[in-house]
Formats: structure tokens, sequence, C-alpha cells
DNA sequence: GTCCTAAATTTTTTT
DNA sequence: AATTTAGGAC
């Protein structure tokens, strides 16, 4: 069907007007109307891209298209999916049926229906970081691997990148991926996933590459869900990675009707396996589809937009699109330089008091940093200046040590024969086993093939534990199958209530009398609140691994966000500041050191989603020296900020003007040294950048210093530490 | 097994 | 600087 046989057949869409559709752009509106078959919109920052997504579903709807059950939008947070299904339903209504959600929470509704499929029951659980990281050490000692060479984050972040790729282990087959970690690494995938089935466990990862499997394995199960989505939508396509594109394509096999929405200039993802080449694939990939460009900004002021526009042209490889607006006027980019990040923070809090007395509301103004240390300078200023704050992403409430031993206690009640929950608090608190007994559990499980607690009960009953080891066991036992049996009678908060009395938890902060413990207790007291607004404990759990934002707890909203530049994808706020453009952390000087040029470019698109972010007034600063692992280093602009055109930027006053001082290094430091009264000259030409040599290694150029150690990177040798007495000036 | 101290490590970005 | 890890004493 193409879109002049869907207009005729249903006339309400051009001839009468149509509230829904007579709102858009002709760009949108297009957009929209293309229901049938793929469907690719290059959508540009601001360009009503999230309004081109919710409008399409309702128009699906009201034309009745199809069922919202029929309709699958795939998103990348979870807070995106929210959004969307509010406007949605805001719309057209009847939003709570459609399958909406990130790829991964879809992943894991598809996998939970099929799991026998998969070697799994349906109450598989999700591993997280943390999980992932203690299984592989396990492994790892299992194998005979030294975890001190090749240390267990390097092989989760191979298997990581497999799994994005869509390979399982038996696809792991070129050269180079064979010979990762010098051959190790394959053999740690496959233990790794043979362990995860055992424990009836799957990663994020897994959440994409089982479906994959459960699709190409189970002809019958793929055509279920590719007859079931007549039309399938895709948000922030430009991060998707192969296994998510390949799963696309599967599902879209059979309707044809994949509408993605994506901005090559805005893909940041790459590390995690996003793949831009997948924008340049679809056309290839689908012949017949539509292309539509969406370039009309409804968002920001032109001089945003050309600042936006004039950094981006610095890199190659871009599909290409010019933004333009309609909005006339507005003010100029301001440039601040300051000398050091203490004064970079008394400046933002100054300018956000003088917006608030221009009646602008904090929750209108948000601060994008490039790395999440950098909001601490913030937090402390905008505290002592009692501005409400809050930091999107920052420190994840379940991601917090209490809460995850809370919920580890759960997924023992929930399911007993989860052994990395029973790991995890079985001497939490202390209860007398230590890693000799932990041992002795461990074999008895794997040699009867069943879980550490089954192994646990096992021992107890064969008496091959016995005296006070026993009675904490038993205690322990005990206590779970109460708990159980206690979650048919009470409330999910009555019963979190209860484990973490009778298992001596709460006591066990209780006891300790260090600060933090009382807001550990006050974490604690929020759990068993929040989990009252679940259905049951398994909707708790999958809402637990998959949703990493907290709710907002307090009514206070007008509160001014600080966030990650990756984290503010998708927002946009009136006042955005820009802190921190220098040179090594934004570029980051590790994404030039992994990926040279193509790590720049990602750097440039990072700035670019930064910019783009501002509706009227941006802010970019950055500070002559900067304090990282508690040394002080100077640094120069950022390479950005000379990209910019001087047309649309200005400078305030005050600060260094953009020349820092090279004898800046350390300063703070050498003044501490002459009050204490031990000063001594110091050498003042190792600083970042400087030359030198090495007896061992040959010409290098300072990468960073850390007191006598420095991150050298050799001409020939490539990175490495040494110490400051090995080295010469060149 | 537990607790204490020393040493190493951290900070790029996250579903 | 702050937090996590390793090693050793008890």
């Amino acid at each position: 069907m193409n879109i002049s046989q869907e207009v005729s057949s249903a006339p309400h869409s051009q001839s009468m007007p149509n509230p829904l559709l007579d709102a858009l752009n002709p760009e949108q509106r297009q957009a929209v109307e293309a229901t049938q078959g793929p469907v690719l919109v290059l959508a540009g920052a601001g360009t009503g891209k999230t309004r081109v997504l919710t409008t399409r579903i309702a128009h699906i709807l009201t034309s009745k298209l199809a069922w919202p059950g029929e309709i699958l939008a795939v998103t990348f947070t979870n807070k995106a999916a929210r959004e969307m299904a509010e406007r949605v339903n805001q719309l057209s209504g009847g939003a709570q049926s459609l399958w909406m959600g990130t790829f991964h929470s879809i992943g894991a509704r598809i996998i939970r229906r099929h799991a026998e499929k998969l070697g799994l029951t349906s109450s598989f659980t999700i591993l997280d970081a943390d999980d992932q990281i203690r299984l592989l050490k396990t492994l790892m000692g299992e194998l005979h691997i030294d975890d001190k060479s090749m240390p267990p984050k390097l092989f989760s972040a191979i298997i990581q990148s497999w799994k994005d790729q869509g390979l399982t282990p038996v696809k792991v087959t070129s050269p180079q991926d064979l010979q990762q970690a010098g051959g190790q690494a394959i053999r740690v995938y496959r233990a790794y996933q043979e362990r995860l089935k055992a424990l009836n466990a799957v990663d994020f990862g897994d959440l994409i590459l089982h479906m994959l499997t459960l699709f190409t394995v189970h002809q019958e199960v793929l055509e279920e869900y590719a007859k079931r989505f007549k039309y399938i939508l895709v948000d922030e396509y430009q991060d998707t990675n192969v296994a998510q594109y390949l799963w696309l394509r599967l599902l879209a096999s059979y309707h044809k009707n994949l509408c993605c929405v994506g901005d090559d200039d805005q893909s940041i993802y790459s590390w995690r396996g996003a793949e831009v080449g997948n924008i340049l694939r679809f056309e290839r990939d689908f012949p017949d589809a539509k292309v539509i460009r969406l370039e009309c900004n409804y968002r920001s002021t032109p001089h945003i937009l050309a600042a936006a526009g004039a950094l981006i042209a610095n890199n190659r490889g871009r599909l290409g699109k010019t933004l333009w607006t309609p909005i006339k006027e507005g003010d100029r980019l301001r440039l601040k330089s300051v000398w050091d990040e203490g004064e970079e923070a008394r400046f933002v809090g100054e300018e956000v008091e003088d917006l608030q007395r221009a009646k602008i509301n904090l929750k209108d103004m948000a601060i994008l940093v490039r790395a999440g240390f950098q909001t601490r300078a913030f937090e402390e200023r905008f505290l002592t200046m009692g501005i409400p704050y809050r930091v999107i992403g920052g420190l994840r409430f379940y991601e917090r040590a209490e809460i995850r031993d809370a919920v580890a206690y759960l997924r023992i009640i929930a399911s007993p024969d989860d052994s990395l929950a029973f790991e995890r608090i079985i001497n939490t608190p202390k209860r007398g086993i230590g890693q000799a007994t932990m041992q002795q559990l461990h074999t008895t499980a794997r040699s009867l093939n069943t879980s550490l607690y089954n192994a646990t009960v096992h021992l107890l009953k064969s008496g091959e534990i016995k005296g006070k080891l026993a009675s904490a066991l038993n205690l322990f036992i005990g206590n779970c199958q109460r708990w159980r049996k206690q979650l048919e009678s009470l409330t999910l908060s009555e019963v979190v209530d209860l484990v973490l009395e009778e298992s001596g938890y709460r006591q066990m902060w209780q006891q300790e009398k260090t600060p933090e413990a009382a807001g550990r207790l006050e974490n604690l007291k929020e759990l068993s609140r929040a989990i009252g607004e679940f259905e049951n404990i398994n909707a708790f759990l999958e809402h637990v691994s998959l949703v990493t934002e907290a709710a907002d707890a307090n009514g206070n909203t007008d509160m001014i966000s600080l966030m990650t530049l990756h984290a503010a994808k998708g927002l946009e706020f009136d006042v955005i500041f820009l802190p921190g453009w220098e040179e090594g952390l934004f570029p980051h000087q590790r994404a030039l050191d992994e990926s040279g040029n193509k790590g720049l470019e990602e750097e440039r698109r990072l700035a670019y989603v930064g910019i783009t972010r501002a509706r009227r007034r941006l802010y970019i600063s950055h500070a002559a020296n900067r304090r990282i692992y508690n040394q002080w280093q100077s640094s120069i602009p950022s390479r950005f900020i000379s990209e910019i055109p001087k047309d649309n930027i200005e400078q305030l006053p005050g600060g260094l003007a953009g020349t820092p001082r090279p004898s800046a290094r350390n300063w703070k430091d050498e003044v501490a040294a002459i009050l204490s009264g031990s000063h001594k000259r110091e050498e003042p030409t190792l600083s970042r950048g400087t030359r030198i040599f090495h007896q061992k290694f040959g010409y290098g150029r300072i990468a960073a210093v850390s007191g006598d150690h420095l991150d050298i990177e050799f001409e020939k040798a490539g990175f490495k530490k040494v110490l400051a007495d090995f080295v010469t000036l060149a």
C-alpha cells in the first residue's frame, strides 16, 4: 500500500481538518503518513522526532490500521518509553497495551515467555555489572587465569562487545577474536555462558542475544512475533548495535513496516557497540525505503544552532543535514574562562541566581558534564548557596550496597536457587560462614548439579555440617522458608520489613556508628515503601534490574539538573551550562588515545548533543586548572571552543581570557608546601604534554601526572606508567 | 574466620 | 581524597 491509496481509503487525513496531522509541518506529516513499508527518518536535533513517533502511533491507531497490541515501539531509555506512552495516550488513548519499552525490557518480556526454549525457566534473574564481575572472577579462578594481568573487567568488556555483535560463543571465529586476551577470552566466554544457564541467569547483552537465538533457532516463534507486529518503530536508531539491528530485521521481515528515527550526528554510544553504519545500511538492506529528513529546528535560537552546525561540520562521513530555525532572535553563546573548578562552580552558581531573578525556573536549567566526577564541585557549591539540584544518573538507588543486599534477600525468597543472591547475603550480616564453608557448598552444589541453597539443605540433612555452623545455616534456611510462606499472607512491604528485621540486617547497620549508616537505614525504609507499588515480588525484581533511574521521591520539582552529556540525550532545557571544555577532559584523553580520530569525532558529536540541548541560552566554560585524582593539573581550552564561529560567541569578562599560564601546575600544592615550611623547588617541566626521553622506551609525551608516577605515551612503546626519576627532558 | 592496616585504584560515557 | 582490595595477625 502506498500513501495515495491510504489517503483515499482514509478521507479524514486530507480532505477534512485532522487535528492530529494538521499540527505538523510537511516533512513531519510525511513521516507520520508513510505507514507502509520501511521508512528512515533522519531527524536533526530539536526537529520534533518524538512528536513524529507519537503522532505516527496515534495515526495508526485512529486509522484502525492496527490494534495497540500489534505495534512495537522501541526506545533506548525507560524515560523515553514512559514519555512516549504518555504522549500517545494524550493523542489517542490505549497506549497501555502497546509493546513499548527499551530493547532490554522487551527482550526480558519475550525471553520470559519462551524461557524453556533457551534452557532457562521463566523466573530467570538478570545479572547486573557487579554480579557479572564476581561471576567472571570465580570462573577465572576455576580456569586458572591470573586476575592480576587480566582483570575480570577486561573479559567483561570483550564478552559484552561480542554480544553486541550478536556473537554466541560458537560464532566467535575470526582469528583476532580467538586471540583476544591471549586466547583466554573465548574460553572464559564459553564457561561464562554455561554457568549463566546453570544459574538460570542472563546478563544485559543476553537479553538481545537470546532473542536472536530464539528467533533463528525457532522459526515458529519468530513467525508469531513477525506476524503480530504490523508496525515497528525505533527511536534513537543511530545507537543500535549489530545484535539489535539483526533482531529488528528479523522482526520486520513479514510486514516490513519498520520506521527508524535517528540522527547520525548524535551517535554517542559506539563504545557500547552502537554502529552508525546501521543508518547507512538501512538504505542498502531496504532498497525501497523512504528516507525523510527533518531539518526544521523548533528548539533553539539561531546562534545556538549556528554554533552547533559549525562545530559538527568538522566531522567527516556524515549524512549531512542543515538545520534551520524559524526563531528570529536570541543571545550569543557565553564563554567564560576561569582559574579552577571552584571558580567555575561559583560562576555558574551566580548566573543561576541571576537567571532566577529573571524569573527563569531552576527546572529549566541544566549543567551537562563530560564525566560524572565533575558534578561534585557544583553540588558542593549549590549546597552552600542553597540552590536545589538533582543529579540524574549519578549514584543509582538500586546500585547501593544496602539495597542490593536487601534485594538479594528477596531474590532468595522468590527463587531459592538464585545462587548469586545466596552467595551475596549468606554471610551478611556475619554468620560465621567463610571461604572454607563456601568452598564446601560450591563443591557439593556442583557435584549434585544443584544450587547453593539445595546443597546447604543437603549438607545439613546428611550431617556433614555440624555445630555452630549448622545452627547458623539451619536458622537461615528456616527463615527463608518462613518468609516465603509469609509472601502469601502479608504485603510486600511487610515482608521486606520482616526480612530486614529478622535476618539481623537492619541491626547490622544500626550497630555501625559511621555517619552514612543512618542514610543506609533511610534507604532501606525507602525500599520497603517503594516495593509497595508492585503487584508481586517478580515484578519488583524486574523493575530493579531494568529500571536504572530512581523515581522523584519528593514533590519539589523546581531543581536544576546535573547530568552527563550522555544522560542528556533527548532532553532539552531553556538554559544549558557546559563546563569543563578543556583538552584532555573534553575531548576526553582516553577517547583520543583509544580511538584516535574516530574517538575525536564521537567527542565532537557529544559536544553537538550538548549544545543542541539548549533552547535559549548556552554557557560554555573552561578552567585553567583542574584537580584530577587530587592532583592539580593545568589544561588548555578545548579545541571545540575554537571550532565555534566568533560571531556566535561572546567572551565574558574575568578569568584568564583563554590563555592559561604554563606555571599553573600544582600551584595549590606549592602554596601548601610553602605554608608548611617544607617547600622544595619542584621540577617545573614535567607536566602534561611535555616531551621526554626514557632509557628503555625512547621518546614520548606525558599524558598524565600523578605524583611521581607519569603516564607516558611513547612513540614506539605505546602507553606506559613510569616514575619521574627515570625520564629526562627531550 | 574475622578484623585491622597497607596498598592499590579510581573517573568517560550505560541499557 | 575516598573507597575498595589484599595480606597478615590474631
